[in-house]
DNA sequence: GCCGGTTTGGACTGGCCGGTCCAATTTGCG
DNA sequence: CGCAAATTGGACCGGCCAGTCCAAACCGGC
């Protein structure tokens, strides 16, 4: 499918909108219909741009979600030198979610589709993760050589831990709509690499 | 409504297969006929003891899942007394997911429906998270008591980052089908209150 | 300004599935 | 037994919504 760039425009047009649909309402409240209205599309559009209906519209929509979380984290992360860093980025990262309501665009996508009925947003998320663990361990390991951390500590299986907190975080403040839960895994984390 | 010994057992069925039917399929998936055909009954018996309908029922089976959930934990938490005991829980929870197929019994039902179509699942879900962050709290005081845990220890945020550890481990076991992260989160957490 | 391809509009369809309904059967109690 | 209530069967309905289709409009190169 060859496009111009009219055609490029709508389809990210598309996709900034159904990512927004979905923060709001979830995967699966979102009808085509809502997508449409907002992006003022039809749905020959829709079709047009996503054959695969609306599996691949989800799809494209959590690539582009996952790219745009990595890239703010690997962003944040690749300058860590110090603690004053580390706090940085947690605020941000809890200031963030405030922002949008303590919601999380991908959360949703994740254990609603994932899996089961889409094993490809699946394989996704699944590289997502791993990425994401990535770039946690990359930072540790910054921290690590400045002396922040001590030299004996396994770095890898501290960024899992520190992945899974915040994860959980995300999870129960969607829950409880609460962050304290994200703050505290957080905070906990710090306090074992500083020790 | 009342309930005959036979309307009761039929109901409990109900819900039994229902739950497992999620269990193996998603809530999203799960069509009424599906629980219906395992379960052996009409949809007049569904709609019968379930007059509000698949949601109800949906409901039934949050409540249902979380009890056992909430029950496991309390017995294993409330005589904590050692790291031993500590190890005991956190093997038994891994082999427990393990025996499961690394699915989640609740996860599913959480983000796909709490919240947004379903305001009461969610409030159970909370309601439920908190008394797991309790029970977590009892167990870390009863540590705390005996001497295993420091005195000055803040026990309650650090049952937060450990209830968070676990979400984020059973999250990422959906995900990515591994159980590391979970094991990681609990080890990490036992190591900092160790210290 | 003509011609291929791209883009767009929107009516229509077809299946799926939750929910309704009524009638048949069983149960428990006096 | 006899009756009222509980239980069960399953046909049927109707809305919803993803996906299809055809034709119109638009665009860009020559």
């Amino acid at each position: 499918m060859t496009l111009t760039r009219k055609g490029e425009l709508t389809r990210t047009r598309i996709v900034l909108g159904a990512s927004a649909e979905i923060l709001e309402s979830g995967v699966e409240e979102v009808r085509l219909e809502d997508i449409m209205a907002r992006t003022a599309t039809s749905k020959s559009q829709l079709f047009h741009y996503f054959p695969g209906g609306r599996e691949e519209l989800v799809l494209a929509v959590t690539r582009h979600e996952t790219e745009q979380a990595l890239a703010a984290q690997t962003a944040a992360l690749q300058s860590f030198a110090s603690w004053d860093d580390w706090q940085h980025w947690r605020d941000d990262m809890v200031a963030w979610y405030h922002g949008r309501g303590l919601r999380c665009p991908l959360l949703g996508l994740l254990s609603a589709d994932a899996g089961r009925r889409m094993p490809e947003a699946q394989a996704v998320m699944t590289e997502f993760m791993t990425a994401w663990q990535a770039v946690l361990t990359e930072g540790l390991r910054r921290l690590q050589a400045t002396g922040r951390i001590a030299a004996d500590t396994d770095v890898e299986s501290a960024a899992a831990a520190l992945l899974a907190g915040i994860q959980g975080g995300i999870l129960l403040m969607i829950t409880t709509k609460r962050i304290d839960h994200l703050e505290a895994a957080i905070d906990q984390a710090a306090a074992a690499l500083r020790a």
